[in-house]
DNA sequence: GCTGAATATGCGCTTATGCGCATAAAGGAG
DNA sequence: CTCCTTTATGCGCATAAGCGCATATTCAGC
């Protein structure tokens, strides 16, 4: 259902989270709060909508939660991602 | 901005309602209401909701307003606004 | 085992969101 | 002017969402 993945997307926080994400690159909670902006609960609870969202993955590495964009996203969803990221970051340009 | 636009389609009413506007044409709230089985309120108000957010546009036509989507949208927003669709769609179609 | 860093979570609070109900407003028909 | 249809809106209520704070948990290093 795309319904949840809007619902996670409509938020600042969580948007420029799987922004961050969206370098297909990992990303610890940490590395990710100090980008953001947010604090550590305020963060770690956003990753946890987004992994329930089925958008991200986490993995453990010793101390450290490593976040990814999930790469199994079904093609449709994969495609509101990339717009979703794109106009973001149209948006941010435009504003610079 | 793309917040608001995530916000205005992540809601159920909402985002039926714009896949119905999604076939190009003008609706009336009525039959709006009707094929996304709401009651008349919450069907205007959700309307509201997507004219704020710039994603349709409103057009008054004797007793009816007659909604359409609103063929200005920035190509970014567009984008969005077709991958999100087809999305839905394609869901829709492998419930049934 | 102890300490410190990184992450998650329980709790209470505040605000936003969605709803129904009733009513207002706008326009057509008689 | 009156009545009917269509649409919008004020109001109160119930629930959801987001936040900070404190605390628990997990793991590395000593």
């Amino acid at each position: 259902m795309i319904l949840p993945i809007l619902s996670a997307l409509a938020d600042p926080t969580r948007l420029e989270a799987i922004r961050l994400l969206s370098d297909g690159g990992e990303h610890c909670v940490c590395e990710l709060m100090r980008r953001v902006g947010a604090t550590q609960s305020r963060m770690s609870r956003h990753m946890q909508v987004l992994k329930q969202a089925g958008l991200v993955l986490d993995r453990r590495d010793a101390q450290w939660v490593r976040y990814r964009v999930n790469p199994d996203l079904s093609p449709e969803v994969r495609a509101v991602l990339d717009a979703v990221c794109h106009a973001a970051q149209s948006a941010q340009r435009s504003a610079a």
